[in-house]
DNA sequence: GCACCTTTCGTACTTAGTACGGCAACGGTA
DNA sequence: TACCGTTGCCGTACTAAGTACGAAAGGTGC
């Protein structure tokens, strides 16, 4: 007779894995605050304590999916020029937080690693390390490039634009409430510099990333 | 009669102010986790829906209460050694955002500047500028600065541990998870530098910041 | 004494995390 | 085949948190 429903396998079947994925898919659309068990089940297709099946609870998915946003980065190799290397690396992370902006804001409260960065510190390190920096040197230099990296992470997505002269309008619109001439260097630089059509905030990254590698150096 | 209870002015009157003072305490406390209506509420002693009398919704406490943030953070002065003066607001900016870690993650979601920032922002620049740095050159070497500030600042807080030597004990219950040989650089890290006793991860911030204000010069 | 404004609060609705136990499908064993 | 344990999913329901709505409580000027 055939109890009619979703009896067969048209659904692939739950696992951790996906729940991180859709977990990951859920915060992209809407922000880390638009991620709950509820909006999560419903972009699996199922119903919200299924997920409990497959993690502890939801600080385990925000571990969870911190860590997948660090599987995502390409790692440095220990051959091969270093600069070239962690220049690569650097690029390849800026691009990933780019992409999943929320995730910076949550490593701050995350103290657990996860496997993956623990490889991607650990090749950084290797990296470094091959290159003929000390140990000390090491962590100096470490400290130095991630801190860059997360930063500048942090500064694009606080932005209230996104992208090439996208910049413009908004903060015409912000300029107004400076009328007051109480930030007049704020000012210049809109409507000198960033407001003059072209300008993406994304490049300003190579700058500070070329100064600080040519000021490294193995010693 | 009297009808007794607090009817005299034993509390002080409420204000946004004190709202957003009240917020920052018991985020310092509790981790912006901690920080909900009623547990505000709890900390100056009236109840849930008092507070609402002097700010719109919580969203608008997170802003104040980043805005207060930053107005902890010393400003450069425009005159004086253009070097100094930044140094002295970069770690400026990082003991307060020690004491505060929980305003890192929130500015990856505001987009909407309180006028202490505004004034932090205008006045940094206002220094570069006057230290002879172009328009561009200003913008540059903005964004690299407040990129190691708060990326330095991210790191520190998402470490498992806090203050010198404390590491130690942390890191090497950590380790044992390290047996497999896979991380090796860390472990090595580990056990020839950070767990040698008074290491402070704090004390990484000078050499980045000195190799950055190195690297910069006004042309 | 009265009208009115300011400030605080009581009640209650909504959303979110999740404990607990049920139940169907599956696989092995007697 | 009949039984049974395991796996995976879900229904119900409790708790915490944000906040709409409107009332109470105290102060102020006339």
């Amino acid at each position: 007779m055939e109890k009619s429903g979703p009896t067969r396998r048209e659904r692939p079947k739950l696992s951790r894995d996906r729940v991180l994925e859709a977990a990951v898919a859920v915060a992209d659309a809407g922000g880390i605050g638009g991620l709950t068990i509820r909006s999560l089940a419903q972009e699996l297709g199922v119903k919200p304590m299924s997920v409990y099946y497959h993690v502890a609870n939801k600080e385990e998915i925000l571990d969870g999916i911190v860590d997948y946003v660090f599987s995502q980065i390409d790692l440095p190799s220990a051959d091969g020029d270093w600069r070239t290397e962690l220049r690569k690396r650097a690029e390849s992370a800026r691009r990933v937080l780019r992409r999943h902006s929320w995730a910076i804001g949550l490593m701050e409260s995350r103290t657990s690693p996860g496997p993956a960065t623990l490889r991607h510190h650990n090749a950084v390190l290797g990296t470094l390390r091959a290159a003929g920096f000390s140990v000390e040197m090491t962590a100096h230099a470490y400290a130095l490039l991630d801190s860059y990296i997360y930063g500048f992470a942090i500064q694009e997505a606080s932005l209230p634009f996104e992208g090439p002269d996208s910049v413009a309008q908004v903060s015409e619109a912000i300029m107004a409430r400076f009328a007051s001439g109480e930030y007049p260097h704020m000012v210049e630089m809109a409507t000198e510099y960033t407001n003059q059509g072209g300008y993406d905030f994304g490049n300003e990254f190579e700058f500070g990333l070329t100064l600080i590698l040519d000021g490294l150096s193995p010693a």
